[in-house]
This record gives structure tokens, sequence and C-alpha cells, in this order.
DNA sequence: AGAAATAGGTAGATCGGTCTACATAGTTGT
DNA sequence: ACAACTATGTAGACCGATCTACCTATTTCT
């Protein structure tokens, strides 16, 4: 594994168990087992591979919820697709102890104008659009009920999320799955 | 206002806008305009003046909650209560710039086992355990629909709140608070 | 008088970031 | 074939700044 894949698989886990100011340059390079130097060879500084970092969750989710969608049949298997690709992300996250969203818990720790933060707002907004996607294909008559519904599943998902990593486990997120169900019943 | 006040309020203030982690002793004692020292005598440590913070905005809540409780007649206007105290106290911050949850950005930035988060974590548990009761009211007869009714809300009203956090604006919470009240004329 | 708060400094660690000196491997020129 | 050059990485010292925490001597307030 290249130097520029162990730094960026050290941050990440990093970053995610300690937050990103708690967690040092050196403590980055020791657990890569790199130099200090490598680091500002393939980074121009900590706040560039803590973008790096924001991007590559967003990079892994994505993976991760195009799986779920190869084996979905239908537009209902698809709005839950998204929920599945939270809870496999979670999955991902055990070994290191859960501890909810990478990203949204990275945002917490940005300022306010910088590129994380509008990084992440971004994936969130994606998450939604997926499910107004699937869900006009659902409904594709409903106009603004649908975007309604959308931003119901986007809110359910992330409450769900930020409790669960509140909890140390998925559980909320599988209650929220049966919850999004229960919504698509009703729609 | 003696100074455990101001060093109390001025922690608030840079904790909320700038994170737990990133704000030293010197800022809160300079913008409290209070001796250094001072802080040492009222809190035995950073981490004690952070778990004091939040304390402090956990009771901050359950005030503009109780202020709202107060003038709600029914059930369901008090279901509602805890959505406008949420956006309450985002109307606070909005002096400092809002940045979502307090109280969600501070667990992100805590440890794992730590009291911080087990206090953020029974927040949390506390809005939806309002929940349950008020959903209780309108529906007695219920038994694990109201259960799961108080959890879809809580996970709607967190979610909108960590979405509200990335946008800047609370906009999100009063779609979220839209979205309940539709939830409870499906109820 | 006595308690509480003040200003300012100190200790010791850690932070992000830079720098030098050296090792290794692949490429190039002759 | 063999030396020279280049790119990349390593180890570790080093920088100024900042961090938490504690200490002392002085002033303020009640």
């Amino acid at each position: 594994m290249k130097v520029r894949e162990r730094l960026l698989k050290a941050a990440a886990e990093l970053f995610y168990r300690d937050g990103v100011g708690a967690t040092g340059i050196d403590a980055i390079t020791a657990r890569a087992g790199v130099a200090k130097m490598s680091l500002y060879n393939n980074f121009s500084s900590k706040a560039d591979l803590v973008d790096a970092y924001i991007q590559g969750r967003h990079d892994e989710w994505m993976e991760l919820y195009r799986e779920r969608l190869s084996h979905a049949t239908t537009p209902r298997e698809r709005v839950l697709a998204v929920f599945d690709s939270y809870v496999d992300h979670a999955a991902c996250a055990y070994e290191w102890g859960f501890r909810g969203c990478g990203l949204l818990n990275a945002a917490a720790e940005l300022p306010m104008g910088g590129p994380g933060r509008a990084s992440v707002a971004a994936q969130k907004e994606e998450a939604e659009r997926l499910f107004r996607e699937h869900l006009r294909d659902i409904r594709p008559s409903a106009g603004t009920a649908v975007d309604e519904a959308a931003e119901h599943l986007s809110f359910l998902l992330e409450g769900a999320m930020a409790r669960a990593g509140l909890d140390g486990h998925d559980a909320s997120l599988k209650k929220a799955r049966k919850i999004a169900i229960s919504i698509l019943d009703k729609l």
C-alpha cells in the first residue's frame, strides 16, 4: 500500500475515533508508519488532509449505496437502499467503536465558512436527492408531496444516525428503517 | 454578574461558536474579563467547565420548553412545544452564528465513555420521553405505536437540527415542525 | 480583617509545520 | 555496463506558538 493511502487510512481511523482537532500530525504519521515529511509531500496541510478525509468518507458511503442499489429491484427498495447504506457504513465503524456519522462529527468541529462543512452539507443534500428521485418513481404524479416526503426521510435518517452515535450502536438506524417502511406504506 | 456566571457565559459562546477543543482557557478568561486563576477557583479543570457548559445548555433548553409548555393547552400543542423549544434555542444562537445543536456538536468532540456524551444522550432521551408522554395523552389506548411515534418524532427533530446546523439557519427545523403536524394528523 | 478576585508569570507538554541528512530504487546518458 | 541524476521516503531535530494547569503577590470588596 502506498504512502498516501496509508496516511489516509490512518487519518480516517484517528479522525473518526478521536475527532479531528484532538488528532495530531504525529499520531497520524506514527499510525501510518510513515515519516512526518511524507505527510507534507502528499498533503499541503492538515486542513488539506481533513478535506481528503471528508471526501474519502463520502466516496466510501457512495460505494456502499451503489452496491445496495445494484441489488434493489423496486423504487421502494431503492429508497431503503439509502437507509441500508447508512447501516453498512455504521458497521464499518464498529471495529474502531461506532461514534455516529463521521461527516457530521467532523462538521461539528469545522468553522462555518470552510469547504469541509460545505462538503458535508452536500452529502446530506445528495442523500435527500436520492430519496426524492426514488420517491418520484413511486408516485410520479405527486409534486410537493414527494419533496416533503424526501425531506421527511432525510431528517428521519440523519436524526437516527445522530442518536445512534450517542448510543454507540446502530439500533436506532434499524428502527428508523422500520419507520421509513411504514411511511412508504402510507404514501 | 458573578465571576462564575461570566465564565460560563463566555465559555458557552466560545464553545458553541468555535468548538470545545479549539477554545483555549485564555480565550475564555479574556472574553469573560476575568483572571485565569478565577477559572480554576470555580472549576477544577477545563473538562469540568465543559461538563458545566453541557449541563447549562440542557437547563437552558428545558426552560425554553417549560415556557412553551405553559402556553400549550392540548396534548398536540405540548408535542409541538418540544419542536418550538428547539426553534427557540436555535434563535438564541443566531447572534453568535447558528451552528446546530450545541450538545450534539460538543458530543462529537468528546470521548466515548465520558460523562459529557452520557449527558447529551440523556437530553435526547428526555426529549423523546416528552414526546412519548404527550402522545400517550393523545392516544391513551395505543401501546407500542406510541413508542414508535415518539422515536419517529425524535429522529425527525434531531435530524432536522443536524441539517439546520449545516445550513446555518433554522428553516429545516420549521419544516420538521410542519411534518410533525402531518404525522399527528395521521396518528 | 478576611475572603475573593486581580495581573502576570512559569512549567511542561503538544501543536502544526519546516528543515537537514541519509537511504533506496528507477531512469538516463554515455 | 556503469556512473550520474531524479524521485521518493525515512529519521529526527527544530521552530514558534499554544495549550492546560498551577503559583505568587497585589488589590478589591464586604
